[in-house]
DNA sequence: GAAAAAACTTGACAAATATCAAGAGGGATC
DNA sequence: GATCCCTCTTGATATTTGTCAAGTTTTTTC
């Protein structure tokens, strides 16, 4: 299953066998079944996920039990909980299997060693970091503007990967709207 | 006023003082009256700027003309269009400044290569880069699970400095919700 | 310091969205 | 293949938030 990650490293940068014996030598691979956890509220996260195969959400749950699903990862997807990773304090989050997966896990010690050994991986990773980080403001930008039908077309559009595969009411928590109101949505933009 | 700047910066990394020289070198200031736009959308972004004083927005403007806000930045904050930066393409956002203001201002080419050459400075700006998409993740999570007033108490918390110098209808814009329910929120929080 | 502009508040009403409840459909499981 | 569970839909109603309009307060400008 690591050929997923392989082929993903090696579309991005260019390395040397030597350099990918790296990424094998640290690499932990886990299967994980429907419904079970990466991550529980509460423990510290210390690691990095590269999704091989599967799906996996992020998020949080509140006071009144509800669950807000902050993000997806799907394959050539990474997971984890950077806020935890960075201020070693509990997780707030969750993150958990929507279908069986499998992920290739790094722990922050060996990613940072593999970064410094790999200087064109460091690169890559700050470039995928920057691009996230605008991803992230572009869903603040549709939070704001939003009607939930825009924001609906908009998931579709640029997530259909996801949007296909995923069951409709994570979908309306992913976009901050009710499972009801989704649906009526879907219902009147059909027709459109 | 570079003095802000330098301040700012041996407060997060050691450095030399040949090291600061690049800074000094390859740092243009810029004065922004109330007002005065330091990006319009449709120019290509191509700095990285830190707000020596003042304070400066980033918004959308929608098909009907409202602006949405996606960001304040007073001093010691950076700003700059990193959507556009990253792509070349034409920035779809604006920046303008809220208050007569003064920023310092790196092309990419030198702010790469002042990262180049320091290291330390690098590796600061890594991590800056990751707080921010974590803060960019939390706004993401508030607006799936908050109500406006949960919101609006959520900011003058997390944000106390900005609360206080903008306009409360920016705020508003900020939060994603009219300024009228804005003013409705805060008489009526005032209360409890 | 007067005039103008901008910001904020308030009320009445409209629209969007949430909530609650019931039922239908589809897939997994034994 | 029957049962059960999960998901989705739909209707009725409640709540939240937005919109429009007017008036008041505050700030800016000359």
């Amino acid at each position: 299953m690591i050929h997923v990650f392989k082929k993903y490293l090696i579309d991005k940068i260019t390395i040397t066998d030597e350099e990918w014996a790296l990424f094998e030598q640290y690499g932990v691979m886990k299967k994980l079944r429907k419904h079970q956890y990466l991550l529980q509220e509460g423990d510290v996260w210390k690691l990095n996920a590269f999704v091989c195969q599967g799906c996996l959400r992020k998020y949080h749950v509140d006071d009144k039990g509800i669950e807000h699903i902050v993000f997806f990862s799907i394959e050539n997807y990474w997971t984890g909980d950077r806020e935890s990773l960075l201020s070693g304090l509990p997780a707030k989050s969750n993150i958990d299997a929507i279908e069986d997966s499998v992920v290739l896990l790094y722990s922050i010690e060996n990613f940072e060693l593999i970064k410094s050994k790999i200087p064109a991986f460091k690169d890559f990773v700050i470039g995928l970091l920057e691009r996230s980080f605008v991803v992230s403001q572009n869903r603040v930008h549709s939070f704001i503007s939003q009607t939930a039908e825009e924001k609906y077309l908009d998931f579709i559009k640029t997530s259909p990967q996801i949007a296909k595969r995923v069951p409709q009411h994570m979908i309306a928590s992913y976009l901050g709207i009710s499972p009801e109101t989704l649906s009526r949505v879907r219902k009147s933009a059909v027709k459109k």
